[in-house]
RNA sequence: GGCCCUGUGGCGGAAUUGGUAGACGCGCUUGACUCAAAAUCAAGUUCUGCAAGGAGUAUCGGUUCAAGUCCGAUCAGGGCCA
């Protein structure tokens, strides 16, 4: 590829010229000061990891970085500020890779990842950088924990777990892939821990609804909506013997098609009957409970595997509508945690139910008109064989039904989440430690704020231990204390906080990152939330924005924050792949490290290519090829500064600068920097060969200001300017002088194009057309013209016959 | 299996509400400059055809005066979930 290189030196030359003096007068620190309107503009904080940046870590950063910059000259009040998640089990992994503790490899990297995000030239606040392992950050993590948990939306309960042998950590539902561990890659198993929850389930119904609050693109509401996965049915109790055997159904107007249960492996009755020897076939019954233990929810729940379970001999439910005696089994596509591990079988009506139904040889009785003998039927339909349901649709059924539960006291209408409540608990050392104290006497306690942080203790061994718990239990000296309520003998919690803990809060600490009195003023919080823009990770929309969102929400409930959203709008970019249209990666050897993209080509060319590889919210891959068309473009731009000339603008030149303006803020705004970039490309083609007037080049420099900044800064300069851009007004411009003077008529028959002609702009139709046929005229010879379609200053079409 | 997204030259990608398909960039071809090359500048570059013309936005069908754009089916690729 043919970079410039004598060029480049200069180019980098005057980038860092200009990185040094927005330093000095402090250009992107936020004036504070209500003279102007504020812009909270948020991009996801990296965590720092061994590969370093590459050119892929600085696309997010470069399109927010022109948003920002973008809104600076619209007169805004910018915070663009950057941080670092380092704290988790992605920072401890390194750690442990290259044998240091996390504490310095984390402030090594955080040296690396700022030098590489200083060449670039990004608009970042350097005073308001936070990161998540700074002691002072963890405290008042630790105080909002300890916040939730005396509104008791902290709890500690035994769940089956996702154990992970390999990282020796559990994990929730949300870090497996495939039901494996999203970072070894290894199997999971299920393992019963006590743990410590976040009470999420009960924000299920606002984090849906808020969302008509909120500017998410649709796709991301979707996602949150089905991760959420409110469902309306109805509770209805079946007995066993004495036993009252609870299940969730979503269809209780199938109720009478109903010809036998199923119930999660682990479900608690079983372990009952098991031990009063109410089921007979026992053993049977135990190696099939053995064996779904080793099975992950993945493998359980796949609808293509054949069905597998095991009938509990002995046991009989009765349903309560009819008093119809139906056989139980256990199976493993039933799941104990959704629900309540129990379900009702309708095999008539649902494929999963008529798969198990066939193997086991079991009753099937169709309760919905419409179906085949012989298949299952999923569609809608009147009911049949349902007594007092008999002849009613969906809706008036399944209203019906709950009803008559209700007043009988065995049914009730419920809504259920798919959503589970937030496993809060890690077994890792770098993680925060969770803020609790066990007493004897006074149960769990909260450990006085006065004490925070309360870090880990030094550990140079900080692997996990063997049999799941913590690194921590080995500190003796650190978990045994003192209760703060009665002062007797008590134990510290060694479980420590996940990885997502951080970034639930950490946009607010940006706001007033030095105080030491509170997570923020909040006479700040009430000016600068909510973030006005926040892009980031697809990846993120069922994690990190769902968890953010939830704590926020729960901050606001206790008074702590403003309002009840923390993004107005959210954004997502695609990824930006290798050119080889794969995963930038250390070990396939085709990463672009941003250092070294700058260092050949200059941050100006580097940050104008990421931008302009395609549309933002689509993958792209990196190009060199784009790289040096960009490094040429931008050189254009200089030596056009030598060619200026002071004639004042021609009319059709006045409307391309207009036209340019237009196209180019509408562009920035809605995020389209590839056709930002193409349209001032365009722009400079138009002159080709010419001399471009002043006042047209002082536009061109002002609308490439947020793309490359260094350049036009020293173009700016040149031109006799002694401010710096970065606070100049953006232009505007004259719709007036939108207007062409000669427009293109395109000329059809039956919609396909027979030719062309320019015409004045103020024409009228009948020249137009009389025109027109002439252009047509072969096309319409010895045809009758039935109609003619005039769209202004575009087109014109005969239909003829 | 469900939900969602994408499919346009040799390549990356442009095309308000349906209204000139291929902007812009890369690559390539030719020319100028040069002993030569690089860089730069100029012209060209969807396919087919000498040309006039014809064909053309994954495939098939539909709606419309007019479809890359809207609708239906199919195929291919990707994402999220189960």
């Amino acid at each position: 590829m043919n970079l410039m290189t004598e060029e480049t030196d200069k180019f980098r030359a005057r980038e860092e010229k200009w990185q040094k003096r927005w330093k000095q007068e402090r250009a992107f620190v936020p004036l504070n000061d209500g003279s102007k309107p504020k812009y909270y503009n948020l991009i996801e904080f990296p965590f720092p990891s061994g590969s370093g940046l590459h050119v892929g870590h600085m696309l997010p950063y470069t399109g927010m970085d022109v948003l920002a910059r973008f809104r600076r000259h619209q007169g805004y009040d910018v915070l663009f500020p950057i941080g670092y998640d380092s704290m988790g089990i992605s920072s401890e992994k390194y750690a442990t890779k290259i044998g240091k503790h996390p504490r310095d490899s984390v402030a090594e990297l955080i040296k690396i990842f700022e030098k590489d995000i200083s060449v670039m030239g990004l608009s970042f606040n350097p005073e308001s950088t936070v990161a998540t392992s700074d002691p002072e950050f963890i405290k008042w993590t630790q105080w909002m924990f300890i916040q939730f948990f005396k509104a008791g939306l902290a709890y500690k309960s035994e769940l089956p777990m996702n154990w992970c042998p390999c990282c020796k950590t559990n994990l929730t539902n949300e870090e497996l892939e495939d039901g494996k561990c999203e970072r070894c890659h290894g199997p999971v198993e299920k393992k019963m821990k006590l743990q410590w929850n976040l009470a999420m389930t009960k924000y299920a119904d606002r984090l849906i609804d808020d969302l008509s609050l909120v500017d998410y693109p649709e796709q991301v509401k979707v996602q949150q909506i089905n991760w959420i996965g409110r469902s309306c049915g109805a509770d209805v109790n079946f007995m066993v013997d004495d036993d009252v055997m609870t299940v969730y159904t979503t269809r209780i107007d199938t109720i009478f098609g109903v010809t036998f249960c199923v119930l999660a492996p682990e479900h608690k009755l079983i372990s009952k009957w098991l031990e009063n020897e109410k089921i007979t076939n026992k053993q049977e019954v135990m190696d099939y409970i053995e064996s779904a233990k080793s099975k992950s929810e993945f493998e359980r729940t796949d609808v293509t595997k054949t069905k597998t379970g095991v009938k509990l001999d002995g046991v009989m439910a009765t349903n309560p509508f009819n008093g119809r005696k139906i056989p139980v089994f256990i199976s493993d596509y039933v799941l104990v945690d959704y629900g309540f591990g129990a379900i009702m079988a309708v095999p008539a009506h649902d494929s999963r139910d008529w798969d198990f139904a066939k193997k086991f040889n079991l009753d099937i009785i169709p309760v919905l008109a419409g179906g085949t003998d012989g298949a299952v039927y999923e569609g809608d339909g009147l009911h049949i064989n349902s007594e007092f349901l008999n002849g009613m649709g969906k809706d008036e059924a399944i209203a019906t039904a709950i009803k008559y539960g209700e007043e009988h006291g065995f049914a009730k209408g419920t809504k259920k989440y798919k959503l589970k409540d937030w496993g809060f608990s890690r077994q890792m050392y770098w993680g925060e430690p969770i803020p609790l104290v066990h007493c004897e006497k006074c149960g769990w306690q909260p450990v006085p704020e006065s004490e925070l942080p309360l870090l880990q203790p030094f550990m140079s061994d900080y692997k996990p231990t063997d049999d799941g718990e913590s690194p921590l239990a080995r500190a003796t000296d650190w978990v045994n204390t003192t209760c703060p309520v009665c002062g007797g003998v008590a134990k510290r919690e060694t479980d420590t906080m996940p990885q997502w803990a951080g970034s639930s809060w950490y946009f607010m600490r940006y706001i007033d990152s030095k105080n030491n009195n509170a997570f923020c003023d909040r006479k700040l919080l009430d000016k600068w939330m909510p973030i006005d823009h926040y892009n980031g990770g697809m990846e993120h929309t069922t994690r990190h924005v769902l968890y953010s969102r939830f704590w926020y929400k729960a901050l606001s409930d206790l008074g702590f924050v403003p309002g009840v959203e923390p993004y107005k709008k959210r954004t997502s970019n695609g990824l930006l792949l290798a050119e080889d249209g794969r995963k930038m990666s250390k070990s396939l050897g085709n990463m672009v490290p941003s250092s070294d993209a700058v260092a050949r080509a200059g941050a100006d060319a580097c940050r104008m290519t990421i931008l302009s590889l395609g549309p933002w919210e689509q993958n792209v891959n990196w190009s060199e090829g784009t790289l040096s068309g960009v490094q040429r473009f931008l050189k254009r731009v200089e030596n056009l500064s030598d060619n200026l000339t002071h004639d004042t603008m021609t009319v059709e030149q006045e409307r391309l600068v207009n036209q340019l303006i237009s196209d180019v803020t509408e562009r920035i705004e809605n995020m389209r920097f590839n056709t930002a970039i193409s349209g001032m490309m365009e722009f400079l083609n138009a002159f080709n060969g010419g001399k471009m007037p002043y006042d047209a080049y002082e536009i061109l420099i002002q609308l490439l200001n947020p793309f490359a900044p260094h350049l036009t800064e020293e173009m700016w300069e040149k031109l006799g300017h002694k401010d710096m851009m970065v606070y100049t007004a953006w232009p505007v411009f004259d719709a007036a002088k939108l207007v062409k003077q000669e427009t293109v008529i395109v000329v059809s028959v039956n919609g396909k194009r027979s030719g062309d002609f320019v015409v004045a702009a103020n024409a009228t139709q009948e020249e137009i057309t009389e025109h027109a046929k002439v252009v047509a005229q072969k096309k319409l010879s010895g045809v009758q013209i039935i109609k003619t379609i005039y769209v202004p200053n575009k087109l014109i079409n005969f239909v003829v016959k």
